[in-house]
Formats: C-alpha cells, structure tokens, sequence
DNA sequence: CGGCATATATGTGGAGGGCATATATGTAGA
DNA sequence: TCTACATATATGCCCTCCACATATATGCCG
C-alpha cells in the first residue's frame, strides 16, 4: 500500500512524513527494561485506594424501517424512572472488555448476535444517573429490519426516532410511539441516541456503513432508502446508483427480486473493497 | 436554518423526516412521574456493591511545528514502566465531569489554558495497565505551537510523531527524538496518539478544526503547512487557497507578515461561519 | 396485447479541483 | 539604483463528478 503523493511543483517544500532510517527499531534500548521495578510497585500498589466511579454500557441498536430510523428500546421496571424507556445497558465486568460488554447486552437484551458494534462516545456528567457516579460508554449497533424483527422478544421494542436538526448538526432527537406520541427517555439517552444519529450521517458518505442496515442481498433502491432514512432528505436517484456502482462495494448477484408489481431490479451483495 | 431538499421527481417516494403535529409534546404524560419510586428506592441502593474499574482521563495535546505533528509527552519517574514516555493523564475525580478532568490535566501537567478540547475514544481492554483495571477516556487538545513552547516546563516535551500508515488507516504511531530514534511509549499509549491522528485527518476537510493549530492570525501558507502536517502528503496549493478563501471561515485583516526574504503574504482570521 | 410503474442507460450543463501560466511585491545583493 | 529571486496572488483550461433530464427495457395486470 504504497503512500499517494501527488506531483508536487513547490521546490522548496520539503516532505511532511519523510521515513526515517532507524523507523522500524522500536526501541527496545532507549531505557533498561523497567520490568523489575514495576513488580516490586504492583506488589503494595493498591487502586482501591482511590474512590471510583461505576462503568456502564449502553447500546443504541438502530435499524431503518418503514423509511424512518427506528431504535431498541426497552421500559424501566426497576428505579430509577420507572416508566420510561432507556436504552439496553450494563455495567461492565471488572475482566471484561467493553466491546465485549457491548457485544454480550446486545445478546442479553435485545437478542441481537454477530451485528456491527461501534463505540460512539463516553458521557460523564457526574449528574447524568441519580444512582451515583455512573460513567456510561455508549455503543452504536446496526441492524438490518427483518433480523431486528426475528429477535425482538416483546419486551424490547424498535422505536421510531423523529430528529428535529437537519445534516449534522446533533442534540437530542425525539422518540414516537406509533401515533406518533413523543416519548420520554431515561437519563440521558435522547443525547445518547442523538449523538449516534449524528455519527451515522457524518459516516455514510465516507464508510461503507450505510450496508450493515440492509440484508445480504438488495436492490438499489433499498440501499438509497437506507441513505434517505438516515440523512433524514432525499437524494437524487441517478447520481446515487452511479456513485455506488463506482464505490467499488457492490457486487451484482445476477439475481433480481422477485413479487413486485414493477419491474424486478437487480440483487447487489457488499463486498469489502480490496486495498488501495 | 430551512432543511435544504433537493427537488424529488420520483413521486410515490415518501417523506422520511415528516414532522409529526405532536412533536413538542415532550411526553410528560406518558407515565406518572416517579420521582416517589426513585426517592424511595436511592434510599437503600448501594452502588459500591459491584466491583468497579478506575476510569483516567489521558489527554493527546496536538500541534504543528517544522513541518511536521507533535505530541505532549513526559517521562515516568513512579512505576508502572518507569522512564517511558507516556501522555498526560490522571484519575477522573469522583464529582468531576470527564471534559473537566481533560482541562484540569492540560492545565496541571502541561500548563496548557484554553485550549481546542475534543473526547477521542475510551480505551478499555482489561490488560491495558498493570495496576489493574483501569478505563482510559482519551481526549485531544490542538494548540498553535508558539503556545505550546512557551508554556512548556521542562518535564513536559514535544515529541515527534511519525505515522507509518496513510490516509486514515490507523494503527500505532511511532515518536521520535531529535535524533529521528524511535521512542517506546507506556501502557498503549502508540494506539491512543494513533487513534487520535487518524480522527484529526478525518475531521480536517469537514470541520474547521485546522485553525486550532495556529495562531489568531496567520497566513494561507501557514494553514497549508498545517493540512499538509497532518495530512501527512502535500496539497495542491492553488486550490487549497481557493477552497479556504470560499469555506467562509477566513477573513482578511489587511495586515502582511513582516521580516521575511520574499513577498510578504496577508493574514487572515479564523471566523466561525455564520449559520446557513 | 397494451397500459403502467419501475429499473436501467445515456446525455447535458454546472461546480469544483488539479494544473499551468502570468503578474505583483517584498528582500538581498551587485 | 537596479536587478535577481522567491514567494504571493490572479486567471484560464481541462477533467471529473454530480444534479437533472430524457430515452429505453422489463415485469405484472387488466
């Protein structure tokens, strides 16, 4: 993967990333091995000692569905806020990762297996749970609607989110239910849901992300309704196939959908792009 | 700020972001208030029943200087690993905010006031830290660099960093000496300046980051000195000039650099655009 | 078999970036 | 004082990509 660089006419400029010779050395003699002083510290260094803070998960599992974003969201049976719905959430084993936190909620809570897991931000306010001191490390899931539907368990359910900012601009996004009542949220978790949206539009254009919301095979114009789902506004019909044949992620299957009162399109698979 | 739609000629295509006439109802009907459960439950919940992480806050304090990107690093003198270079960090205080802590660190360790701070990523492997279980929320901080020298204390220096990956692949970095030797860093602290790299590359052609690594006023060429350190590969000049001078975010003082051997080249100052 | 709604293919014009050329303006040196 | 020089600044050309429009293909349904 050899490093682009344009023909560049300025000749005085110099290289910004120029390699170094002694670049791979790693430098294993900069400094004596500390080894030995570090066994000696841990043996009487006690973390206890300073107060800390509880950890959390917290998930937001979104799908597109019926043209709009929807999010796994389930109702609070224990205090606090009782009633409302929140996000599936825990706290993280004292030996457990937090990709692994995350991926093992989305099991327990919402059914969900091997689906894609991101980290999206850390909210930390001291204020933000009434419990305490919870520090929650949020995590943004994507989910195609019909393994959503499988797995939901009644007990979690897929919310419509409604996002009332246009492109990236972020904050808190509002929850209906399907009359299209607003819902109230838990803690902080219309943020939390609002900075996921944020991130996911900010991506879709420059990750192949927009394909982990679609089944394995689909047409064209499922793809364009997960981008217009997600950006909240249309897009041209034309210029989208063009760039997505081109992104070099679509491979055509040769097979075409089939019961529709139209012309049947093409099926299309996603297919990692090779290295550059 | 009107949603911008572009005209849609596909005429059974729907409206993904319709508004809903209850959207500003805010739901404070939907379940009776229960602040009397909460109440009553905090009474007897003990957070300190489950075992807990310790969670630092590390901070990856950015600038440009000869052409190139730096880091704040210093020295350890306390075990674990004694005599690597390791970021500025602490423990996040138990009634303190996490951006806080990611203020209060710059200003104590690396007398850093006032400056572009931005959460990166949490780091939260079990085995990340010899001590034990400790959770790491990184933050990015972008200084222009006579700030940076002139606050610096000794303790605290500017390293260095070579990315051996282009574009935003990601991975490790290494850091060097003046010397061009590379540097072993504590704990996993190669991915955390990685990680925090490959976000600035991502974020500088979308958002005005770039002119958080450069003084009140500067010129077109500083900027480009600028893009072209972070990007780590030249830019055409003649259009960055006409991409910058067209974003909105620059305005002409009038005032020239001063002292130098060629044309002199107008300053300009960074403005927030104004809302579209 | 023809209407219909969609998919798919092709053409056109404008915006912006890569690239080259021409001109302007300061310092340094003869 | 004049000239060389290195850079800033301005302008034009070409290519690519996108928005938009038009034309053709293909299944179902009456």
């Amino acid at each position: 993967m050899g490093n682009k660089k344009p023909a560049k006419k300025e000749p005085a400029k110099k290289e910004p990333a120029k390699k170094k010779a002694a670049k791979k050395h790693k430098a294993a003699d900069v400094h004596a091995d500390s080894g030995a002083d570090d066994r000696a510290f841990l043996q009487t260094y006690r973390l206890e000692d300073f107060p800390r803070p509880s950890v959390a998960v917290d998930v937001v599992a979104l799908t597109v569905l019926d043209g709009g974003l929807k999010v796994a969201l389930y109702t609070r049976t224990a205090p606090p806020s009782v009633g409302l719905l929140a996000l599936p959430g825990g706290f993280v084993g004292i030996g457990e990762s937090l990709d692994d936190a995350a991926r093992r909620l989305l099991v327990d809570k919402a059914g969900l297996r091997d689906v894609f897991v991101e980290q999206l931000y850390t909210f930390g306010e001291p204020e933000r749970d009434p419990r305490g001191r919870i520090i929650s490390v949020a995590y943004v899931a994507l989910v195609d609607a019909v393994r959503f539907e499988d797995s939901a368990d009644g007990r979690h359910r897929r919310w419509r989110i409604d996002v009332p900012w246009p492109g990236e601009t972020g904050g808190p996004v509002d929850v209906l239910d399907d009359h299209g009542k607003v819902q109230q949220l838990a803690f902080d978790h219309a943020e939390v849901v609002g900075t996921a949206v944020k991130r996911l539009r900010g991506k879709l254009d420059y990750t192949p992300v927009g394909f982990q919301l679609l089944p394995a095979e689909f047409t064209l114009r499922q793809l364009q309704d997960v981008h217009e789902a997600v950006r909240g506004e249309g897009v041209n019909k034309d210029s989208f196939r063009r760039r997505m044949l081109a992104s070099g992620h679509l491979e055509a299957t040769g097979n075409h959908e089939r019961h529709v009162t139209w012309r049947p399109a093409e099926l299309y698979r996603f297919v990692r792009r090779s290295a550059v």
